[in-house]
DNA sequence: AATAACCGCGACGTATATGTTGCAAGTAGA
DNA sequence: TCTACTTGCAACATATACGTCGCGGTTATT
C-alpha cells in the first residue's frame, strides 16, 4: 500500500517577523518569475526569492496555495486602488481618470496575479474581481447618465474595452507615469482614433 | 551510460490520404483542447482527436513540433484572411472593415494558435505575424492620411488597441456574424464611447 | 541567556508527461 | 489481389516537478 503524498496542511499561527518577510519576498519573486513564465517551477520561484525550495513549501503547502495567496493579495491591492479613488463620490469623468491611474499603478507590478483566470468561483480573488466589475459598470452607468458616454453605449462592451485598454497600457514600453497613461486610456476610450470629420471620409 | 530519449525525427515524405486526414484531425483537436487549457497534455489532445497517443507522436515528433505546426497553420490562415481583403487596394475605411471581418472569422476558430507567444523569433509564425503587423500599420497610416483617423493618432498605440478590440470581440458571448462584430470593432476604434458633446460634460 | 522558531541542505518518495519500440490488425491504392 | 502504409495497444525508459522529512546551525524574541 503506497503512502500517498498529501500536502502538509499549513497551520495559520502568527509568524515571526523574519518569516513574515520571507513570505513577502517569496510572493514578490513569484510575481516576477510567473509574469515572465506562467509555467515556472517552484525551484525557479525559490531561486528568484533567494531561498531554498523547501522553504517555499514550508510557507505554502502546495503550488496552488501559493498561487491563491498571490492572486488574493493582488486582488486586495486592486480593490484598494479602486476604493481610494472614491468612484461613487466624485464626478464620473474625474473618477474614471482617478481609478484608471490607481489601477495602472498596481497592475504594472502585478500583471501575473491580476490576469490569472479564476477557475474556482469561490476563491476570494474571484469574488473581489466580480465586485469590482460591478462597481465599474456602475461608474460607467453614471458616466452615461451624466452625458460623458453616449446614451446608446453598451456598458458591458464598454467595460471590456476599458479593461483591455488598461491591460494594453501596462505593456507600454516607455512606461511613463500612471497619470499620463491614464489620460491616454480614458482619452482613447472616449474619443477613439477617428477624426471628428471622420464620417465624411466614407464618401471621399 | 544512460540511453537518452531523443525525439525521433519526422521524415517529410508525402502522407497517404487517411494519414493526412489524421493530421488535420489532431491539429483541430489540439486547437480546441489547448484553447480551453493551454497546459493540456498530449493524451488529452489524442483523446479529443479520437486517436491513440502514440499516433500523435507518430505525426509530431515532439510537443513543440505539434505546437509549431499549429501556430504555423493558424498564421497562414491569418495571412490569407488579411490578403483576401486587399488592404492595399481599397479605400482605407473599407479595407478596415473587410480585414476586421475576415480576421475575426479565423480568429474565433484559432484563438489558441493565434495568441501563442512566439519565443523563437525565427519561427515561420513569428515572421508572418510580424509582416502582418507592418501591413496593419501601413493601412492605419493610409487611413490617417485619408482623414479617417485623426492627424495626431499614434499609429503604434492605435494598432495595439485595434488588436485588443479584435481579441475582445472574439470573446463575445452572443457571437453574431463576423460582419456585425467587425462593425462594432471599427466603430469603437474610430468613435470610442464618449458622447459628441462629451468635453462639455467636464464642466457640468 | 534560554527557548522556540526559522532556514538551508540533502535525501527520499511519488506522480505524471514525454517519447520510444515492436507487433498485430486493418485499410488505401496500384 | 497484393503491398505498403497506417493505426491501436501494451510496455518500457526517462525526465522533471511536487511534496515530505529530519537534522544542524542560526536568529528573533522573551
Amino acid at each position: 500500500m503506497a503512502t500517498v503524498n498529501q500536502p502538509r496542511q499549513q497551520t495559520k499561527r502568527p509568524l515571526r517577523a523574519d518569516a513574515e518577510r520571507t513570505v513577502r519576498t517569496i510572493l514578490e519573486a513569484a510575481e516576477r518569475v510567473l509574469a515572465a513564465n506562467p509555467a515556472a517551477t517552484m525551484e525557479q520561484v525559490a531561486e528568484a526569492a533567494g531561498v531554498a525550495r523547501t522553504t517555499v513549501h514550508r510557507r505554502f503547502a502546495t503550488r496552488e496555495a501559493l498561487l491563491d495567496e498571490l492572486t488574493g493579495w493582488a486582488a486586495r491591492q486592486f480593490a484598494e486602488a479602486v476604493d481610494s479613488a472614491r468612484p461613487d463620490a466624485t464626478p464620473p469623468l474625474v473618477a474614471l481618470y482617478q481609478v484608471t491611474a490607481n489601477v495602472l499603478r498596481v497592475k504594472t507590478s502585478w500583471s501575473f496575479a491580476m490576469n490569472r483566470t479564476f477557475d474556482e468561483a469561490h476563491s476570494e480573488a474571484a469574488r473581489i474581481h466580480a465586485e469590482i466589475q460591478v462597481r465599474c459598470v456602475q461608474l460607467l452607468r453614471r458616466a452615461r447618465e451624466a452625458g460623458v458616454l453616449r446614451p446608446d453605449a453598451d456598458l458591458d462592451w464598454t467595460r471590456r474595452v476599458y479593461y483591455a485598454l488598461i491591460h494594453e497600457a501596462t505593456a507600454e514600453t516607455d512606461d511613463g507615469d500612471a497619470d499620463a497613461l491614464a489620460t491616454k486610456v480614458v482619452d482613447t476610450l472616449l474619443r477613439g482614433f477617428g477624426s471628428p470629420a471622420g464620417a465624411a471620409a466614407v464618401h471621399a
